[in-house]
DNA sequence: ATTGCAAGCTTGCATAAAGGAAGCTAACAT
DNA sequence: ATGTTAGCTTCCTTTATGCAAGCTTGCAAT
């Protein structure tokens, strides 16, 4: 079996792993959902090279978790790439893979969980998708991460550029 | 940047993609969690070419989410892999990615939802941590996944093989 | 006006990872 | 004796990744 093949698959898991299963792209989605938009962004902030980068967009693009738009920097036209509906339901899987990073892979160096605040109160969430405190369901729109290691100031999320149709293509 | 320098950088999700981002390791750990523990198992279940599932399971060992066992099989002396406590947390990230993919991956052709059940009541869960019915957390113990392009039948899940300190190595 | 520079790519080439097939070993089973 | 299965390893080919260079457009400085 090449694993192409997976994407194809009837399993949603095989599917997502088809799309997300290799070096790269978890980590793309990481810093698109971080609010990362342009080409030099995403390499700058990932240290990818350019040509792997530029084929991770386009199927990125592709699979529909990602747009390409035009937008005005001056006179000039340049493309950036804004996370999607699909793209932003992707947010639980980013952070149970965070939860369990912190805790699992490599806790030799110090690690420091990211924490899930909510922004109307401010206050770190145990699970993601829902605020005890003000006992609502937190989207992206009112969600921020704090990645201790970077800064303790809450980082908010990026939300969706078009409310797309779950359509992968 | 070299990607296998993501495993060890202070972001968790980083060194989580670092572990899990390639093709085959989350398809393994899929597997694994459905019970595999044969190397010609993961093997036949997987479609992965031999080498590939050599080298991944040693990582997957080194990564403290799968051990090697010795085990009987009549007279002879032979492997498996269990699965570990590391391991077993790794199902919220299983069924998140499960979750997106039933939703967003290739939507073209009929998907099927993954069916989390708690094995005490029988009924599914929204979560996969909790069951509303029973007001209780939920373990791999007493949780089974349905893939009913499988069958109908639920899939007990894998429990881990030793409880193992939360040690990547 | 020319030079330089940044963003966003593409192209070419070297290296690393994945895929496929064959081979190897130890214990059965025939 | 011959074949078979699980669990690998080795060899070779194909694909993916990494690195460097080049290209284009506009803007900014000289």
């Amino acid at each position: 079996m090449n694993s192409a093949d997976l994407a194809s698959g009837p399993c949603p898991l095989g599917r997502a792993a088809g799309i997300f299963g290799d070096r790269w792209t978890l980590l793309i989605m990481r810093n698109a959902t971080l609010g990362a938009t342009r080409f030099e962004q995403f390499r700058t902030g990932l240290g990818i090279a350019d040509n792997i980068l530029s084929n991770r967009l386009g199927k990125l693009v592709d699979a529909g978790v990602l747009t390409k738009e035009p937008y005005e920097d001056g006179n000039r036209i340049r493309s950036h790439y804004r996370i999607t509906q699909a793209g932003v339901a992707l947010r639980p899987v980013l952070e149970a893979l965070a939860a369990w990073g912190h805790t699992y892979a490599n806790p030799a160096e110090p690690t420091i969980a990211v924490r899930i605040v909510h922004l109307p109160c401010g206050l770190p969430t145990a699970d993601g998708s829902y605020c005890d405190v003000c006992d609502t369901g937190i989207t992206n729109e009112d969600a921020a991460w704090v990645m201790p290691w970077v800064s303790e100031e809450p980082i908010p999320l990026a939300t969706a550029a078009v409310t797309a149709a779950p359509d992968g293509n």
